[in-house]
DNA sequence: TTATAATGATACTAAAATAGTATCATTAAA
DNA sequence: TTTAATGATACTATTTTAGTATCATTATAA
């Protein structure tokens, strides 16, 4: 089946959400626990997702006790290109191989030039989907 | 690497662009040899890509000596999202999993709103994207 | 009528991406 | 100094993508 956002993107976006919620309402960190029994996602992997958000600078995290993670910055600054990008790579459509090598007619290739612009506003249009628009 | 067209569905397109323009200036089949000596495809994977695309009807199949392929359609007829369908699946990005089970938020969830559109619009793009606007 | 040049059907292997788990190290607070 | 948290990392399983090989069938032409 084809997709645009994997599991992995699929599970932070959803743990990003609860994170933004539960942060608004008391100032203070949430814990990976939480949201397991929130959002039932497997522990093991939602620690692992967190620590590339937190990484990549999207999360904050607190070790020790009254840890946890809390946004790095604003909700309306936080979009899906971004998190694709951290689980997936760039929003970028054309790969243009001819048996893993570069294809030749990449300058004049015209299915490209089309896959290219519908791939920039793709990922245009995921830049506006933000946490805040989504919360 | 993200990608919206595999290299199934590349390939095929080339393949029926060529077909496209061999079949206009002699009416005739156009044979899977002439095809990998013009784009240099790897013979036994496009001889399955086009068995494909013959059993999807985009391509009129001919057995036996001076057989080989045509298009089926118009090439104004025939686009990439059909060429998707086939090698790929429908366009379609949500998928909406929760460990292999459908989300139970489906009807709900603001990402999937927003992908769902997304994603239509996508299609509808490409199925603008046809044989003959690539020839 | 038979050799040949074509596709049809199908089975198979290899590599890469996706999905998911487990464990030890480090650290901050009570 | 115990405990509750994340950090780093290594590992396995499954699915999808990528690619090959072979025998069966059929239409044409010599």
């Amino acid at each position: 089946m084809m997709k645009l956002l994997t599991r992995d993107t699929d599970y932070a976006v959803r743990a990003l959400i609860f994170i933004g919620k539960e942060a608004k309402r008391e100032n203070r960190m949430v814990t990976v626990d939480e949201i397991v029994r929130a959002l039932k996602l497997p522990r093991a992997l939602l620690r692992k997702l967190l620590q590339a958000l937190s990484k990549s600078k999207i999360l904050n995290s607190g070790k020790g006790k009254r840890g946890g993670f809390s946004l790095s910055k604003d909700p309306r600054k936080i979009n899906i290109s971004d998190i694709i990008t951290i689980f997936q790579g760039p929003v970028d459509f054309t790969n243009c191989l001819l048996r893993n090598a570069p294809c030749p007619n990449r300058k004049i290739c015209r299915v490209r030039k089309k896959i290219l612009s519908l791939s920039r506003y793709v990922d245009s249009e995921l830049k506006k989907i933000t946490l805040a628009s989504l919360t």
